[in-house]
DNA sequence: TGAATTTCTTGAAGCAGTTCAAGTTTTTTA
DNA sequence: TAAAAAACTTGAACTGCTTCAAGAAATTCA
């Protein structure tokens, strides 16, 4: 059911059955519809989300009125406004379902209560989002060394299945150009 | 002595006085010269670095040859390369001081050992890692929507007096423009 | 203090990627 | 399955920023 998250967790966490009891009585796995919102621009973040099944994403609106994608979370990754969730401040992004999804959806007070039962869980909540950051660094080397094209060709060699599942502008905010660019990119007329 | 990091600690989480005890054993203070590495590119990073006086940076060598600076760590940031930490990979990334400093040198071994003694801190490097990454979505939203010379301005609000305190080519490039371009737009020529 | 090094400045030429506008293709939905 | 909506393509004009080169100013250190 939501073995995907459990597994996920025993990645990085040893858990006993009384443990993993805990957990699956208070999880619970959503669907949630394409291009549903999870989050909005101005709301509080309360909420983290784990993808276990689609694609959800995190974006902003430009000055220009068009959308820019910060972040996809496809399969076995966590979801959230870090910002807002610690400090109660109004988000500056939204999060938005890509595709039909399975969502775990863990509400803060969900959260708290199972870290005071589980302590371990901070442990593994600790590694995934230094995991993030990491790969957060190696998102803004990425974006300060290559070019527009340079940087197509690397997501696409490193997720080669993803750049079919998601609409090309959606990936072009992503890499840091326009979508009309994006479209040379791939004509090779650039 | 290194009261700044029990004091970030217990903003925190709340410390008795025989973890208070275990914490000041073994942490110690280290003086670091300007401009000294504590990690090279091609390194393994085994290390987390608390910055209690000074600053230090992040930085790459880009294909040009040119520095630029990913982060930079004053008064109270952890900096490290989570990445090469966690998967035991060559690092990516450069870590210098940019001041003489004074900072905490908590080695892998050390931090997991503290961490079995300690298991409350689990959750400190939680919230501190969720926060940054936080910090760092926000960072791609700036690169992604404002121009260099809005770049440039909203640094200077949000930290009037760190502008000072580095030389200007570090911060160009940490802002993703070139140290001409930064020159230009401090003498109001652009 | 004086020499060496590092950092900052300036202008001119160039270009990687944007913007705009209009048309085409694909996907969704009633 | 037809109509509407969403996504993609193309070329032409434009621009924000880079690159280069050379000199000036500031800082470091013997």
């Amino acid at each position: 059911m939501h073995a995907a998250l459990l597994d996920h967790i025993q990645k990085f966490i040893t858990l006993n059955s009384e443990e993993i009891n805990i957990l699956e009585s208070n999880i619970t796995l959503s669907k949630v519809k394409k291009k549903e919102h999870l989050l909005k621009e101005g709301q509080v973040c309360n909420t983290m989300y784990f993808v276990t099944k689609g694609c959800a994403r995190q974006y902003i609106i430009n000055p220009k009125g068009t959308e820019q994608t910060l972040q996809f979370a496809i399969e076995n990754w966590w979801i959230t406004d870090y910002l807002s969730y610690h400090n109660n401040t109004p988000s500056h992004f939204y999060i938005q379902t890509v595709e039909n999804c399975e969502i775990v959806v863990l509400e803060k007070n969900v959260l708290e209560s199972l870290l005071i039962q589980i302590p371990k869980l901070e442990r593994y909540f600790k590694i995934v989002s230094q995991k993030s950051f990491g790969a957060a660094q190696m998102r803004i080397k990425f974006l300060f060394t290559m070019s527009a094209e340079e940087r197509y060709n690397h997501f696409k060699n490193q997720q080669p299945d993803f750049v079919q599942r998601v609409p090309q502008y959606m990936l072009a905010s992503y890499l840091d150009f326009s979508a009309e660019f994006m479209s040379k990119i791939r004509a090779g007329k650039v």
